[in-house]
RNA sequence: GGAGAGAUGGCUGAGUGGUCGAAAGCGCCCGCCUGAUAAGCGGGUAAGGACUUCAAAGCCUUCGCGGGUUCGAAUCCCGCUCUCCA
C-alpha cells in the first residue's frame, strides 16, 4: 500500500552520478574533448566577435615534471581564458616551453659523464634537445590533465629553429642601437658551472662568512707627506666578508666628507672612520681606550699609498661616495675585479681590473698570487657549507693575514649572501670578459620606466603593488650581461680574429638569423665561419672570413623567454596579437620574465608587450612555510601527484578559493575542505536535474509574471548572484566567486528554496502551475549557476550540462561553448526581496522554536508541527504572515499554520504537535490534515487525492 | 641590507575608527529525517583567566607581539617577531 502510494509521487530522478569519481573518469572527458576538437570550435565560434583577449603564456622549463605551483599557474589562466571566452572573445592561447639553459646541460652532461662519452657541442647539444623534447611532452599531457585548454597543437618553443632565429633578430636590432658591448666587469659567477649568472638566476640564504678586519701599514714618508702622525707605525684599517679578495686588493675607498681619526692604541696607530672607532675597538677587543691624536676629511686622503699586507705593492687611498659609517670601518678594502662598486671606483681610477681567479673559482698563477696560493679554490661547496666550513682561499689569505700581523680581528658575520640558483653554492664576483646590454645609452630605461607608469594607469599592476615591485626591479638593474659560457643555448654570432678581437655586426647577425631558421642553431657549431658568411656581405673593417673564429658564449636564456613577445606575438602565432592583454606569473616573475620582456620589447619595438600583468604568491605549507622547506611534506610536489588523489576539478576548485595575491597555502585539511565544497556544487546539480526530469522548457516553461512568488523570489537571488560573480571574474577574485556559489548552494537553495520546493516537487500532480513555475526557476537557476562555474569546474559543469542537454554523460554541445549567462531584468524585485527577507527571519525563528519539541521527542521533522502565531495585527510581520497566508506551511515546513492576531501584543509563535492538534498524517505527502479522503490508492488528503486525478 | 608582500577563530575568508569577539561557508558536537541517502534538515560551537554559584547569568583579556594616537582600534601611527618574495 505505501509502496504502490510512493510510486504516485514525482520523485527526483537523475543518471547524473552522485558520486564523482574524478580520478578516473576526468581523463575520458579530456579524450572526449580532443575529438570533439574543442579549442578549436570555440575558437571558431568566438572568431566572429571582433573581440579578442590575449593571455601570453609564459614559458615553464622543460627539466621536470609539472610541480603543483606550475598548474595553480596554468589554472589561473585557464580560469581567465574560459571566462573570457564565454563573454564572447576569442581568446587564442599558445602554450610556450622555455628549452635552453644551464639545468637541461647540466643533467645531460652528468649522463654523458657517466657513460664516459665524448662528444662534440652538436651532439652535446642534440642530446639536450632530446631531453627538452621529451619534457614538453610529458608536461603538456600533464596540464592537459589538469583540466587547461590551449592551442596544444600550436605551442612554441624556445628551442625551434624559427624561434631562435627571431631571439638572434632581437639581439640584431640591439646590436644595431649600438648597446651590446663587450667588458670586463664583475658578474655573479657560478664555479660549479664555470659561467656567468643573470639576476634572476640568484637566490638569497643565510651564510656564515668569516669577517675580517686588516691593516695595511702606511710608509712613513707617506704619513709625513699627508700630515700624519709618524711617532709609531700607521695602519688603514678595513673590514671585509670576503677575505678570499684581498690578494685582488688595489685600493682603499673613503668617503670624502666623513671624518677619519688616527688612533693611539698604545704601540701603533690606527686610521678609520671617526664613528667607528669605537666597534673597530670592540671588534679587535683593545685593551686601552684608543686615544684619537688627528682628524682629517676623507678627502685629504686621496692618493696616501699604504701597502698591501702580503703582496708587494701599494694600495692606494681613493674617494668614493657609496662609503657609509654604517658597518666596517669607513675605509673600504676595493678589488675592482670582484664588485661592482669596486669596479666603477676602479674605472675612475685608472685601475686594473684584477681578477686573479679562474673560470674554476682557483687562484691563477700570475706572478702575483703568493705561490702557495695558486690553485687554492674560493668555492665553497655544498658540503663546505653542511660542514660550515669556509673556503680553502678565505682559510689561506686568514693564515697569511695572521702570518703578516695585518689580521686586527676577526668574526663570525651572518647575513644573506647570493647563491647558484641551481648548485645551491655562493657566488663569487667576478671579473672577466663578457657582452653587456647598455640599458641607459638610448634611453630605454627611461622608455621602460614611462611604460611601466602607463601600465599602472591603466590599473594593469595587479595586484597594484606589483607596479613598485618592477619598477625597482628596472631601476636598479645594471647594465645586462648577456653571455654565458654555455653550450645548450642561441650562439651569440660574434667571430674573432687571431688577436681575440671580437667582431658583432647587426646585419651579420640577422643573416645568421635567417640560416639558423632552416639548419638550426647547431649549423653555428658544425659550420666553419666561411660557410656560416657565405653570401654575406662583411661591413668594413672585417677581416676576411678564414681569419675568423666563431665566438662560442650563448645568449643568456632570458633574451630567449624575453623574446616570446616577439616570436610569438609580434607574429601573431596561433591569432594572438602584440601587445597581449595579460601576463599570469608568479610573483617572482618581476625581476624575471616581466623585465625581460619589458627590456626586450621597449628596445626592439619600443614599448611594452603587455597591457596588464597579474601576479600570484607561491603554494606554501600550512604554517606559510615554503614547501620545499616544509618538513611536512613528503610527496611529491609534483600536480599529478594531487591530482591523482583528488581529481583536477577538486584541485582546481582549492586553486579558485584561495585569494592567489598572497601565499597559497595547501594541505589536506584544506584540500578536505575544498573536498566537501565539491560535493556541495555536484549535489547542487544533481538535485536540480534530478527535479527537472519531466520538464521540457520549450514545453513547459511558465511566463516570469505567472511565477510563484518563492520562485521569484530564488531567481532574484540568483540575478544577484550573478552580478556579484560577473564582478568578481572581470576582477579576477576567482575566491570570491567561490564563496558566493558556495553560499549560494548551501543556504539559498539547499537550505531554503530546495527544501521548501520539495513537497510541491514531488505531491502535486505534474502539470499543476506551482510546480512548473518551479521548475521553470530551477532550470534557469542551474543553467546560470553551472555556468558560473563552468571556468573553474570545467569536467563536472560539462558532465552536468551534458546530462541537462542529453540526459547522457557525454554529448557534442558542451558547456564551454556556452556564451556567459544573463539574467533578465525582470528577475530583480527588490521589493519582493524585502518581503522575503522578513518572512526569512522569521523562519529562523521558528526553526529555533521547533527545536526543543523535536529534543523532547515530542516530533520528528517539521511537517510533525503546526505553528501559531499570535500579535498585533497591525506589526509589519503579522502584515507579512498574513499577505503570505496560504503559502505559510509551505514555507514553514509544517502541516499548518494559524494567524492569531491580539491587539497590542508582542509577536508569539506557539508550535504544537500536529497529531495534538486533531489532525491526521496523509500517507502520501506526509502532512497532517483535519480529514483524509478515499482515493484508488487508498485514503489520502484532499491535495494528494486532486493529484492523483489529475 | 630591500619606500616588495603578508600575519583575523580548527580551515577558507569578510571586515579599513564605534552597531566587531569579529559576516558567511566549511569543520566539529548534539539531534532529526530516510521520498536529494557515501545525501538532506535543525540546533549548538573561539580561546584563556579571576571570582561567585547548586546552576544560570555575569566579569576581564585576546584579531602575530609590544607601545602610541583617539572618548572609542582588528581597522590609524611607531617598534619588534615570523613567513613569502628579491
Amino acid at each position: 500500500m505505501a509502496q504502490e502510494l510512493k510510486d504516485t509521487l514525482l520523485l527526483p530522478k537523475t543518471d547524473f552520478p552522485m558520486r564523482a569519481n574524478l580520478v578516473q573518469r576526468e581523463p575520458q572527458r579530456i579524450s572526449h574533448w580532443d575529438k570533439l576538437g574543442l579549442y578549436a570550435r570555440i575558437q571558431a565560434q568566438c572568431a566572429g566577435s571582433g573581440k579578442k583577449y590575449v593571455l601570453h603564456d609564459g614559458p615553464p622549463f622543460t627539466n621536470g615534471d609539472v610541480h603543483i605551483g606550475t598548474a595553480l599557474n596554468k589554472s589561473l589562466k585557464d580560469f581567465v581564458n574560459r571566462y573570457k571566452s564565454m563573454r564572447g572573445y576569442a581568446t587564442p592561447y599558445v602554450p610556450g616551453w622555455d628549452c635552453h639553459g644551464l639545468p637541461i646541460e647540466q643533467k645531460v652532461s652528468r649522463e654523458i659523464q657517466e657513460q664516459k662519452l665524448n662528444l662534440t657541442t652538436a651532439e652535446l647539444r642534440a642530446k639536450c634537445d632530446a631531453f627538452s623534447e621529451n619534457w614538453i611532452a610529458k608536461q603538456t599531457a600533464q596540464f592537459k590533465r589538469v583540466g587547461v585548454l590551449a592551442d596544444w597543437a600550436n605551442e612554441y618553443k624556445t628551442k625551434a629553429p624559427a624561434f631562435e632565429a627571431d631571439i638572434l633578430r632581437t639581439f640584431a636590432a640591439f646590436v644595431e642601437q649600438g648597446l651590446v658591448y663587450r667588458s670586463k666587469k664583475p658578474v655573479y659567477w657560478s664555479i660549479p658551472f664555470e659561467t656567468a649568472l643573470a639576476e634572476a638566476e640568484i637566490e638569497y640564504k643565510d651564510h656564515v662568512s668569516p669577517s675580517i678586519w686588516v691593516k695595511f701599514a702606511v710608509p712613513a714618508d707617506q704619513a709625513a707627506k699627508f700630515g700624519l702622525p709618524t711617532d709609531k707605525p700607521l695602519f688603514v684599517v678595513i673590514w671585509t666578508t670576503t677575505p678570499w679578495t684581498i690578494p685582488a686588493n688595489l685600493a682603499i675607498a673613503v668617503h670624502p666628507e666623513v671624518d677619519y681619526v688616527v688612533a693611539d692604541i698604545g704601540a701603533e696607530s690606527l686610521l678609520v672612520a671617526e664613528a667607528l672607532l669605537g666597534s673597530v675597538a670592540t671588534a679587535a677587543k683593545l685593551e686601552a681606550q684608543p686615544t684619537i691624536v688627528k682628524t682629517v676629511k676623507g678627502a685629504t686622503l686621496e692618493h696616501l699609498a699604504p701597502r698591501h699586507p702580503f703582496i708587494d705593492r701599494p694600495s692606494p687611498v681613493v674617494l668614493a661616495d657609496y662609503v657609509t659609517t654604517d658597518s666596517g670601518t669607513g675605509c673600504v678594502h676595493t678589488a675592482p675585479g670582484h664588485g661592482a662598486e669596486d669596479y666603477q671606483t676602479g674605472v675612475k681610477y685608472g685601475l686594473e681590473i684584477y681578477c686573479p681567479v679562474g673560470d674554476d673559482g682557483r687562484y691563477v698563477d700570475d706572478g702575483k698570487v703568493p705561490a702557495d696560493m695558486v690553485g687554492l679554490t674560493t668555492l665553497e661547496s655544498v658540503e663546505d657549507l653542511a660542514a660550515k666550513k669556509t673556503s680553502p682561499a678565505n682559510i689561506a689569505v686568514l693564515k697569511k693575514l695572521d702570518a703578516a700581523g695585518a689580521l686586527l680581528a676577526k668574526q663570525r658575520y651572518e647575513h644573506q649572501y647570493p647563491h647558484c640558483w641551481r648548485s645551491k653554492t655562493p657566488i663569487v664576483f667576478r671579473a672577466v670578459d663578457q657582452w653587456f646590454v647598455s640599458l641607459d645609452k638610448a634611453g630605454h630605461r627611461t622608455i621602460a620606466l614611462t611604460e611601466i607608469a602607463k601600465i599602472a594607469e591603466n590599473h594593469g599592476w595587479i595586484p597594484a603593488w606589483g607596479e613598485a615591485r618592477i619598477r625597482g626591479a628596472v631601476e636598479s638593474r645594471p647594465d645586462w650581461c648577456i653571455s654565458r659560457q654555455r653550450s645548450w643555448g642561441v650562439p651569440i654570432p660574434a667571430f674573432y680574429d687571431a688577436k681575440k678581437n671580437a667582431y658583432l655586426d647587426a646585419g651579420v647577425a640577422r643573416a645568421v638569423a635567417d640560416k639558423i631558421a632552416t639548419r638550426g642553431t647547431n649549423f653555428w657549431y658544425d659550420a666553419a665561419p666561411a660557410e656560416i658568411l657565405a653570401g654575406v656581405t662583411l661591413p668594413a673593417g672585417w677581416p676576411a672570413p678564414s681569419e675568423l673564429t666563431c665566438g662560442r658564449d650563448t645568449l643568456d636564456v632570458w633574451i630567449d623567454s624575453g623574446s616570446t613577445q616577439a616570436a610569438v606575438l609580434k607574429r601573431g602565432q596561433g591569432g594572438t596579437h602584440w601587445p597581449a592583454d595579460l601576463y599570469l606569473e608568479g610573483s617572482d616573475q618581476h625581476r624575471g620574465w616581466f623585465q625581460s620582456s619589458l627590456w626586450n620589447s621597449v628596445i626592439a619595438f619600443g614599448a611594452a608587450p603587455y597591457k596588464a600583468v597579474l601576479t600570484h604568491g607561491f603554494i606554501v605549507d600550512k604554517n606559510r612555510q615554503k614547501i620545499s622547506k616544509s618538513s611536512t611534506y613528503q610527496k611529491p610536489q609534483t600536480a599529478e601527484a594531487y591530482i591523482k588523489d583528488h581529481g583536477a576539478d577538486v584541485i582546481r576548485l582549492w586553486i579558485a578559493s584561495q585569494d592567489f595575491r598572497d601565499d597559497i597555502p595547501v594541505d589536506e585539511e584544506i584540500l578536505k575542505h575544498v573536498g566537501e565544497a565539491y560535493r556541495l556544487f555536484r549535489n547542487t546539480f544533481r538535485f536540480q536535474l534530478s527535479t527537472l526530469f519531466d520538464f521540457d522548457v520549450a514545453k513547459h516553461a511558465v511566463p516570469h509574471a505567472e511565477l510563484d512568488a518563492l520562485d521569484r523570489w530564488a531567481l532574484h537571488q540568483t540575478a544577484k548572484l550573478l552580478a556579484e560573480c560577473t564582478q568578481a571574474y572581470d576582477a579576477f577574485e576567482f575566491h570570491r566567486v567561490y564563496q558566493l556559489c558556495n553560499q549560494f548552494c548551501s543556504v539559498t537553495l539547499s537550505a531554503t528554496y530546495h527544501d521548501i520546493l520539495k513537497d510541491r516537487l514531488y505531491t502535486l500532480g505534474a502539470a499543476h502551475p506551482l510546480r512548473r513555475s518551479s521548475q521553470t526557476a530551477i532550470h534557469a537557476i542551474f543553467t546560470t549557476l553551472v555556468k558560473i562555474l563552468a571556468p573553474v569546474l570545467t569536467f563536472t559543469t560539462d558532465e552536468a550540462w551534458s546530462y541537462a542537454t542529453t540526459g547522457k554523460e557525454y554529448s557534442d554541445g558542451s558547456i564551454h561553448l556556452q556564451d556567459w549567462p544573463t539574467a533578465p531584468a525582470e528577475w530583480t524585485d527588490a521589493t519582493l526581496d524585502t518581503e522575503f527577507a522578513a518572512l526569512l527571519k522569521l523562519r529562523a525563528k521558528v526553526t529555533e522554536t521547533l527545536e526543543p519539541l523535536r529534543q523532547a521527542g515530542n516530533i520528528g521533522k517539521s511537517l510533525d508541527a503546526t505553528l501559531g502565531f499570535s500579535g498585533a495585527p497591525d506589526s509589519a510581520e503579522m502584515v507579512a504572515l498574513a499577505k503570505h497566508r496560504d503559502f505559510l506551511p509551505e514555507f514553514f515546513i509544517v502541516s499548518a499554520v494559524a494567524l492569531e492576531p491580539k491587539s497590542g501584543a508582542a509577536l508569539e509563535i506557539k508550535p504544537l504537535n500536529a497529531r495534538e492538534a486533531g489532525n491526521t498524517r496523509c500517507p502520501r505527502c506526509w502532512r497532517w490534515v483535519p480529514a483524509l479522503a478515499h482515493s484508488p490508492h487508498g485514503e489520502v488528503c484532499p491535495r494528494c487525492l486532486e493529484a492523483l486525478n489529475s
